[in-house]
DNA sequence: TATTGTTATACTCTATAACTATA
DNA sequence: TATAGTTATAGAGTATAACAATA
């Protein structure tokens, strides 16, 4: 380590291209910010953010509390505080306190929030459909199954 | 429409519940959140956040224009600048002004950014192999070619 | 003591609008 | 005029830490 204080000097990457020939993990990185792209591009459509139209659609099911729809959406307690405190400000969702364990409120869609919920949904699928173009039968149940297998890795690799 | 004001109210689904036997589309949106979930953890281990990891990323094969990273990132200008700004506060990349044309800067990585940004691209691809477990090399390749044409569909279909 | 949820605080990220400088 | 980039401003999203109420 003789020159660790030079470290605001621009440099040329040696190695090999990322972006040549891409490799299946790469091109599910790429993958993924077209789909969060669509799914930006249809909630702005509804007027939300991604973030409210994800947590329309965590909630079309039935109503969830905080402590579950944190670990759903992947958020810090305070975190989901906020936004739902501005979906609640906009009309689309609705606190209520649980008759069982006082502690919770049970996070619910009023009927606004579950219309728009519910189109900016359809929104996405529509246009992920678009971007899938025609997929014969088979290969779409094969894609869908290892998608399926990717995410219950995910789920019991996760941290 | 004689009740326009009582969309305060908590409303349940009657619909088919969103989640029982997912298709391909509503797979996809949920493997994105995997990636985009894996992406950030990956950063956040080299002490980045998501957005600083793509833009080294997108840094590796060479500097680039403000106005083409922008495109590359699907980010406004002026969301660029601070995202710069801020890997430059850093020590990650460096503005410097082109010759050619002297409105625009060149964005290049320091060797701190490649370092950083290498450590981080490979990391990703590491985990996302692990979620894609023993997957047999035709699949692969039918995977691949899969999301490519989805990825070039939505080139075409941008906005 | 553990869990649920909020508040306070500080950053990052993002967009829109108005601006400067160069082409 | 058009393009490249910045600044000013405002709001959304996020995390950490400290807190209150309930279990």
């Amino acid at each position: 380590m003789t020159h660790t204080t030079e470290s605001a000097r621009a440099v040329t990457a040696p190695g090999p291209r990322l972006t040549d020939e891409i490799g299946l993990e790469t091109a599910l990185v790429r993958l993924s910010h077209v789909v969060q792209r669509v799914f930006g591009e249809v909630s702005r459509d509804h007027d939300l953010t991604a973030q409210q139209a994800q947590l329309l659609c965590r909630l079309v099911d039935g109503p969830v509390g905080m402590a579950d729809l944190g670990r759903m959406l992947d958020l810090e307690k305070s975190s989901l505080t906020g936004l739902v405190d501005r979906a609640e400000k906009r009309g689309l969702v609705v606190r209520t306190r649980s008759n069982t364990d006082r502690r919770v409120y049970q996070i619910s869609l009023t009927s606004d929030g579950l219309q728009v919920g519910t189109a900016t949904h359809d929104g996405v699928i529509a246009r992920l459909g678009e971007l899938l173009g025609d997929i014969d039968e088979p290969e779409r149940e094969q894609l869908t199954a290892r998608i399926t297998r990717m995410i219950a890795a995910a789920e019991d690799h996760r941290r």
